[in-house]
DNA sequence: AACAGGGTCAACCGCTGTTGC
DNA sequence: GGCAACAGCGGTTGACCCTGT
């Protein structure tokens, strides 16, 4: 495992390549080939480490390359194959000929990974922003169950822990009163309903249709539920509040306002995951998210034509829209949460 | 015209995995 | 098995460009 010391040799050039550079390279490549990069550099007279060069060949002198912008195809196939093998953009590139990684990893993170962010969508896991559904899910508890009584200032500081913008936004629809008490539950309900309509609609459509025809159903959800049964997400985010809650002697009550369906104290991981996933249930993601997808019509092709044939930033958030199969709520403004 | 701010992308850095001795 | 060299990967940086003021 030694570290590589090219870099730190004295005498090498940095930074961006000149012609002549480019054109050193590809006539001594052309007549030996690559490989050995270590000991290219010096026989193709270059001052540069052996690393710069393969990168230089990889990423932008490699015959193979296609340059210009991504196909709507491209994007489209880009955004399934990250919901399914992450950040791993080598993998990604080997399934999109003459795209390097380089390319893949700037294109997601100056395009579409910006773009799911405003649309309320986690770029990682690729599903609802877990500090949306993590607050809904306190609000709609604490609210359906008028027996707790929730300190709103409490419920303010937690929220703020997961997303201050939101937490407040979301919290001033109540009224003046910093309690919700069984005596005035009443009377917030109408503001609360607003608030917990605006996230019951945020429901997503059967995500299995959306797969891209080089994936199969069957490997689809396999991976889904590969990436379910390993995600700690939720498990994480919960028990972050579990040691909150603890630690400001709060556990009880609002782990069982969390979680009402849970026995709380004795949750085992596997189980504050599932109960994480059924108040997820709550929301209606629990059955697409888990269930194999129908036979019915997918709304990716039905939207694909728009999207090819448009290109407006507006038409392509719709599209990837599609592709996440998550609607939000045009009430619901998620763009003070980015 | 000058400047600031944001977006883009080539290149670098540090780390891990693989291979050969 | 241990070590070193090498290849490759993903995250980050910084120069350049574009747009708005």
């Amino acid at each position: 495992m030694g570290k590589s010391a090219c870099c730190d040799k004295n005498g090498l050039k940095k930074g961006p390549w000149t012609a002549e550079e480019d054109q050193k390279l590809m006539d001594y490549i052309q007549k030996h080939g690559h490989g050995k990069w270590r000991t290219l550099p010096k026989n193709a007279e270059l001052k540069r480490c052996g690393k710069s060069c393969r990168l230089r060949w990889t990423n932008y002198l490699r015959p193979d390359i296609k340059r210009g912008k991504f196909s709507a195809e491209e994007e489209e196939a880009i955004i399934q194959l990250h919901g399914v093998l992450g950040n791993k953009w080598s993998a990604i590139a080997s399934r999109l000929p003459g795209r390097t990684d380089n390319e893949i990893k700037n294109f997601w993170n100056t395009h579409i990974k910006r773009r799911l962010l405003r649309m309320g969508i986690d770029p990682v896991t690729h599903k609802p922003r877990l500090d949306l559904l993590q607050l809904y899910s306190l609000l709609n508890s604490s609210l359906c169950n008028s027996s707790h009584q929730i300190n709103i200032s409490s419920l303010l500081g937690i929220g703020s822990m997961l997303n201050p913008n939101l937490a407040t936004s979301l919290l001033s629809t109540q009224s003046n009163s910093h309690d919700i008490s069984p005596g005035n539950f009443q009377e917030h309900q109408n503001d609360n309903s607003q608030v917990q309509n605006q996230f019951q609609s945020l429901q997503p459509n059967q995500i299995m249709d959306s797969s891209p025809q080089f994936l199969n159903e069957t490997q689809l959800l396999q991976a889904n539920l590969e990436q379910i049964s390993t995600s700690q997400t939720n498990f994480n985010c919960l028990n972050s509040l579990q040691s909150l809650w603890q630690e400001t002697g709060k556990s009880a009550n609002m782990g069982e306002s969390l979680m009402p369906n849970c026995g709380y104290n004795e949750m085992s991981n596997q189980a504050m995951m599932k109960c994480s996933f059924e108040n997820i249930s709550n929301l209606g993601l629990n059955s697409s998210l888990l269930s194999t997808p129908s036979s019915s019509t997918t709304p990716l092709q039905s939207s694909s034509t728009t999207y090819v044939n448009g290109g407006t930033e507006d038409e392509r958030d719709s599209y990837c829209s599609n592709i996440m199969m998550f609607d939000i709520p045009s009430a619901l403004d998620v763009n003070g949460l980015l």
